[in-house]
DNA sequence: GGAGCAGTTGAATCGGTCC
DNA sequence: AGGACCGATTCAACTGCTC
């Protein structure tokens, strides 16, 4: 049991991760069944296993609103078992798959509701995945309890392992607690269901019933993987893991047996932009420790990483890295310490302090980020 | 599957409450092994189980703060499980006898942690049981990660269950979104831990490592039983199912094999006072909405139901009743609701019209219930 | 008498490396 | 396998004391 988060011992993944991916899928998407495709796989060869299995929502009839619309619920063909039986022996069969490609000190996640998320978390007991914490996706905008029956369900739950009660694990607590304001990250995610532009639409109809928003891969990805990791998704979907890993500058593997979702993937994949060197590298743990406060921003695509920041008298420059901090030549901080250390000032409020430009009507805007941060507050409040 | 929330099906119920509990130890803690104990309750006799059992956590060496304190764990020898079998077995024990003695629309509450709670929860789904939601018991002052080695955990789960599939069961919906602020209650419940003063203490130590807030089981008697129902606990611990239980009208019986808990919940619940009749209606289902917005002070204590209030000029007077609403006669509704009915006013800030005793120093004191709100707020604000 | 500071505490599966 | 040594690590709420 242990966590890593030495420069020495990234640097040693780093190595790995560039011996082994000639035999790996690396960035393909494989067809078929996903414990099929896992079959292909060397054993201890993959970093991290995200896995939004099927639900086994079991719902009677259709769903409709008060008003009388119609509720388009997950009814399709892949999400119905018979019995808790047939649920488990499929569950047992891909986590089985999913131990035996992970490297000893890999990781798996897996998202859930109470539908199907107490079996699978049970039988990855039994079958020796060490649960390190059980994780609290909040929807701040969930969908309503339209008949008044039971409480809004509001959440969905997040399962963290690793491979055995005595394994090593990866976890980049700095970067956590810097995207969180300075304070641990709790097991509770507060973030926005899939809406918008992020959600793929095909003739205005959603591609797929349950597309997880690319925030909580972020936060998936950033908090468990190092640059250059293989993350591999068993049940790819649109390819929301495949999109934020190439992103985040880690290597992806899916597996997906719709055609109709593998090409949604591939398309939405295609146009994905990696993130340069500086954006990527996030807060250490024993470097001195920064003051940031506005990772929620960077995490939720208000403020895109590698955005240049300056003061409102452009004395200053500086830009912002995956986990929310700053950068200005060797000089690293949060908003509110590298303002501070510039100006050479006792303190700095970074939200007044910085500034970036906005596609305005005419041209750019200058605006100060307080003004990403009211929009996200507007957003996200409830 | 259904919900019973009609003046009619409460009337029945209540006389079936009063047919049955000469045979049942009502307002008594069984000694033993829970087990053993639930045998002597007769079959569907109960109308409600809520069970806090062992977590099984499974701690290894000491752990220190970073100051260098001492945390002081859970070592108790009932927490202690060889194996997953043998707290399967356990479990599949304690839950089997829930299953006969609940009424056929009786429900199952139980809480726990990522330890145990995927255990529970499939093992209760293969006994029939059917989850109508999981409940995320959000701490707001969770004990904190000291080694920075993996998300602070931060909150408990709790399993809402009817008999099966089929199966009626009772839930209060306009209870609950009046206690909410005319907003659907959410699956996900902020909630202090247990502290201050309510948390039980001998010679300065804790007499229960575990035990729960108050609030945690107002919010779920005020939602899932009526006034009379029985209500069981199995591992009832120093009480607090049974002292919220009395406050609210419910009945209660206990099972629990520590001798100094039983001790000290009898007294606790000795002290406790039940709420009179109106202070223990609730808004029902149907009913004109009501605009409310205390009900989170009622919860946690700020305002105990039963409580008078009265305008500055004491010319009206009402009464709280459980789900934060008010009653004066035979006219109901929010603290803004009713102050503007009384007064034939087009509108009354709640908050400032209705004014309550406390006690000062000498005598009473009169002050507006905003300073209520005022002193929730300092204490829950995050 | 109130503000402020120091001390305490809560269901926690809470190191890594070298010898 | 076990011990020595190094080094990194906490948030909110309550209690009690001083000033």
């Amino acid at each position: 049991m242990g966590v890593i988060e030495t420069t020495k011992s990234r640097v040693q993944r780093t190595e790995k991760a560039v011996e082994l991916p000639l035999e790996l899928p690396v960035g393909k998407i494989l067809d078929g069944d996903c414990v099929e495709a896992m079959r292909s796989i060397p054993t201890a060869s993959v970093d991290l296993v995200f896995a939004d299995p099927p639900y086994n929502l079991q719902l009677g009839g259709d769903l409709n609103r008060p008003d009388g619309s119609h509720v388009d619920a997950v009814t399709d063909d892949w999400d119905k078992f018979d019995t808790f039986k047939a649920y488990d022996d499929f569950t047992r069969a891909w986590l089985t798959e999913a131990k035996r490609i992970l490297k000893p000190d890999g990781a798996l996640w897996v998202i859930g509701s109470y539908h199907n998320i107490y079996r699978v978390g049970a039988i990855l007991q039994d079958l020796g995945f060490w649960i390190l914490n059980d994780i609290v996706w909040r929807k701040s905008n969930p969908m309503p309890n339209f008949r008044g029956t039971r409480f809004t369900n509001a959440h969905e739950t997040l399962l963290w392992c690793s491979q055995g009660e005595k394994a090593k694990y990866h976890f980049n607590y700095r970067a956590m607690k810097t995207l969180n304001d300075e304070l641990q990250m709790r097991s509770d995610w507060v973030l926005p269901i899939c809406n918008g532009a992020e959600r793929l639409k095909e003739g205005g109809h959603k591609v797929h019933p349950t597309q997880k928003p690319e925030s909580l891969l972020y936060r998936v990805l950033l908090s468990t993987t190092e640059k250059g990791d293989v993350v591999l998704d068993p049940f790819f979907g649109t390819g929301t893991t495949g999109a934020v890993a190439k992103r985040l500058g880690r290597q992806w593997i899916g597996c997906e047996r719709e055609g109709v979702y593998r090409n949604a993937a591939l398309k939405r994949i295609e146009k994905e932009l990696p993130l340069d060197e500086s954006a990527l590298t996030t807060m250490q743990a024993g470097r001195s420790a920064p003051k940031v406060a506005f990772g929620a921003l960077v995490e939720n695509g208000y403020l895109k990483p590698g955005t240049e920041l300056f003061d409102k008298k452009r004395r200053w420059r500086a830009t912002v890295r995956a986990d929310g901090s700053l950068a200005c030549g060797k000089q690293t901080g949060s908003i509110h310490g590298l303002g501070k250390e510039l100006q050479g000032a006792p303190s700095c409020n970074g939200w007044t302090f910085w500034h970036y430009e906005v596609d305005g009507a005419d041209g750019k805007d200058v605006q100060p980020i307080d003004a990403a941060r009211q929009l996200y507050l507007l957003a996200v409040e409830d």
